[in-house]
DNA sequence: TAATCTAACAACGA
DNA sequence: CTCGTTGTTAGATT
């Protein structure tokens, strides 16, 4: 499922390419996936304009002239492609979307994707996203904030950092590697984490996020123009290499239990 | 969507929850999921009282007073949700059933769901689920009858798995583990496994279904009270996994067409 | 990427 | 070689 480089990438490049363009006509194959009925969220969209792309956590959020917005959860995995000509649009697709000028994309969910509409003023209770914290790329995700949300609590520090009220964005892909280069074992508690410690762990998140979206974000992800990253399998430090040495110390990485998930360590470089 | 491990538990607690409630009221959206007129429908049902609520492979169903039985395919992708009071009731869905007391379910189909409604008598010949065979969690699915399952059969593993004539309950979700588990080819053809190798993948089957179970099913499959379980999508262990490395040799898996559906295998570990 | 049915065709075995 | 059985594939379904 993507995370924070996959999802940043998708809505940036939706909110370049369809910033400004008007709304002229949806076909929903799927009803399930939205919140109202078809016909009323073709009469509350079309003639609309897109106004801002953004990312919410795992949530991609369209901003559209009159106080409507447009929110899209890729579920568990989709593909939201755009397409420049009609004679482009795939085959199989579970909403299209087009605009002015004959653009459009078209959206392809497998497993529990939602595509929900949202007035201004309904999108701030909205129960979905109301409670998702800002992501770990936001600019306010600084050095010191990070220490406030730290202070006190006793959890484990894999558990705080994949909680998306405290800070959204990371999942169970890339937390490997972050837990990794910040010397700390997943089950580590954030209370008998020293200040210096918690630092480390702040610079690895931005670090092992920012590394993947240099190199294009997760290789078997597409974008929104149909490609995938230049992040591959070899990039993990230890994330799923069990057996495989410590690009460190050379132990041999261990794949163990961490409550409901699985976690990848070096026993020696991340001792509890 | 729904297998065995998300049907066992939705219609257990069906059961629970509706034995005794006498049926109120019916609600029909979409009349193409039925099998007769929804007038008619309301006839036989309203005032009929629930006696039992089981599962045959992963059809639901349930057993009214005067011989009526109401007969659900949850297809691909459905919800089935109580609903304790009318103001719990959702906003958008295909059919709600209402009981005394104010209570009631809502079903939501995705693609292909079904709402029977057969007498007892029209049930011993009903077509869509009279050649269902015992599913894979049943008392009498024991390794001989496994084995005598298999003698003589030529086609592919997997086709043969996921066949509900032969053993019903297994899909397309649990299916590419327990393929794995037993290191077999979904192509395999059964003709070619040797006795050890089946007894192996009988264990398989019981085990991955089990396992699911006892994680309280799929976390993405709401059950009858809107909850998901705790077998999420990293507990699986090739299976929608592309180009993550195989818990076993750490090959990259990879995702196959195989029929008209897809396959995830490690290629080291299953070999044809 | 999730299910089932059917029709037409192909392959196999006696 | 022919026939009946078994298996495969593509298409449709809402």
């Amino acid at each position: 499922m993507a995370e924070l480089p996959e999802i940043k990438k998708i809505s940036s490049q939706m909110k370049e390419t369809l910033t400004g363009k008007t709304i002229t006509k949806i076909d929903v194959i799927q009803e399930k996936c939205l919140n109202i009925k078809v016909n009323e969220l073709a009469k509350r969209i079309i003639g609309k304009e897109i106004i801002d792309v953004k990312n919410k956590g795992k949530w991609i959020l369209i901003n559209l002239s009159g106080q409507e917005n447009i929110l899209i959860s890729l579920g568990m995995g989709a593909d939201l492609l755009y397409y420049e000509k009609p004679d482009q649009i795939p085959e199989k697709y579970t909403i299209n979307l087009e605009f002015d000028k004959n653009c459009g994309f078209t959206l392809e969910f497998w497993w529990f994707g939602k595509f929900y509409i949202f007035t201004s003023k309904e999108l701030e209770n909205e129960p979905s996203i109301k409670n998702i914290a800002i992501d770990a790329l936001d600019k306010k995700f600084t050095k010191e904030y990070f220490l406030t949300l730290c202070k006190g609590k006793r959890t484990g520090v894999k558990t705080f950092l994949l909680n998306q009220e405290i800070v959204s964005g990371i999942g169970n892909m890339y937390i490997h590697d972050i837990l990794f280069k910040s010397g700390v074992h997943p089950k580590k508690k954030l209370s008998e984490m020293p200040e210096k410690s918690l630092l480390k762990l702040y610079d690895s998140v931005l670090e092992r996020l920012n590394f993947s979206i240099n190199k294009g974000s997760f290789s078997m992800e597409k974008d929104f123009f149909g490609n995938g990253g230049n992040y591959s399998q070899e990039d993990f430090l230890v994330g799923y290499r069990k057996g495989k040495p410590c690009p460190k110390c050379s132990d041999i990485i261990e794949q163990i239990k961490t409550g409901s998930t699985s976690s990848y360590i070096c026993p020696m470089c991340q001792s509890i």
